[in-house]
DNA sequence: ATTTATATTTACGTTAACGTTAACGTAATG
DNA sequence: CATTACGTTAACGTTAACGTAAATATAAAT
């Protein structure tokens, strides 16, 4: 018997509201199942809520997430689809890898904004 | 007589529509100068929309690139206000370093997930 | 037993970030 | 001078990702 979780319990954990785990269990994120008519989510549901909260974070969208976690997680077993899914997947790492350039682009503008910033203060103006 | 650009100029540059460039000048985002009735980008402009699409990329909303925008280039030189600005690039450089930790993990398991998909592979199932 | 809290489904509303269409002007090209 | 290629404004359309409200059902607490 793995752990089980209420709708309340990953809305509260992970900070989102009830709607958005009813919308992703709409859109095929989450797969519930029912205790008597209530959601009960298992600890994959939660491991798969946790990848989707994180590819927001990154600027993903819920469809782009979803074809991430099926990368994680394959139906296919052919050598064929296995390949398909081994260019997909590098595709995916050579953008995320681009993203991260951008990453440390923004952060060095915000470090050399800030630095110029602190020397008009010490000058008290 | 510093470079002047043509809204198509910008647009195939960055592979935008030029209706995008009218939607960003319309929030305010850009401000080109008009060349009789044309629209006419100067290097700063340029700038700006490179920064606008590199928020893009890491999934920021235009508000959000307008307002650190708005930090590299500061309208208020007063120390309460300078000191404010700092604080809200402190705080923007944190959240990218958060995003940061989202990336690595999101690479690692793509990693470790195409690692074990090559395993099957060589298999030959 | 009634209030309180939480759950359910259904369905319309909202915001952001443009796309798209209409209706038109201007400038160069053949 | 007609076509082609670009520009303009104005305004309605679209999609994603939920918010919100209504109407209802359970379960726990007082």
């Amino acid at each position: 018997m793995t752990k089980l979780y209420s709708i309340r319990d990953l809305a509260d954990e992970f900070d989102v509201t009830t709607r958005t785990l009813r919308f992703y269990e709409e859109k095929g994120l989450l797969q519930p199942v029912r205790d008597k008519q209530n959601r009960s989510y298992s600890a994959a549901d939660r491991t798969r809520l946790r990848l989707i909260l994180r590819g927001k974070r990154l600027g993903l969208s819920l469809d782009e997430s979803a074809s991430i976690i099926l990368m994680y997680d394959p139906v296919s077993q052919n050598n064929n689809q296995l390949q398909a899914l081994i260019d997909k997947i590098q595709q995916k790492r050579k953008q995320l890898v681009e993203q991260q350039k951008d990453l440390k682009l923004m952060l060095q503008d915000l470090e050399e904004a800030e630095e110029r910033f602190r020397k008009n203060l010490k000058s008290g103006v």
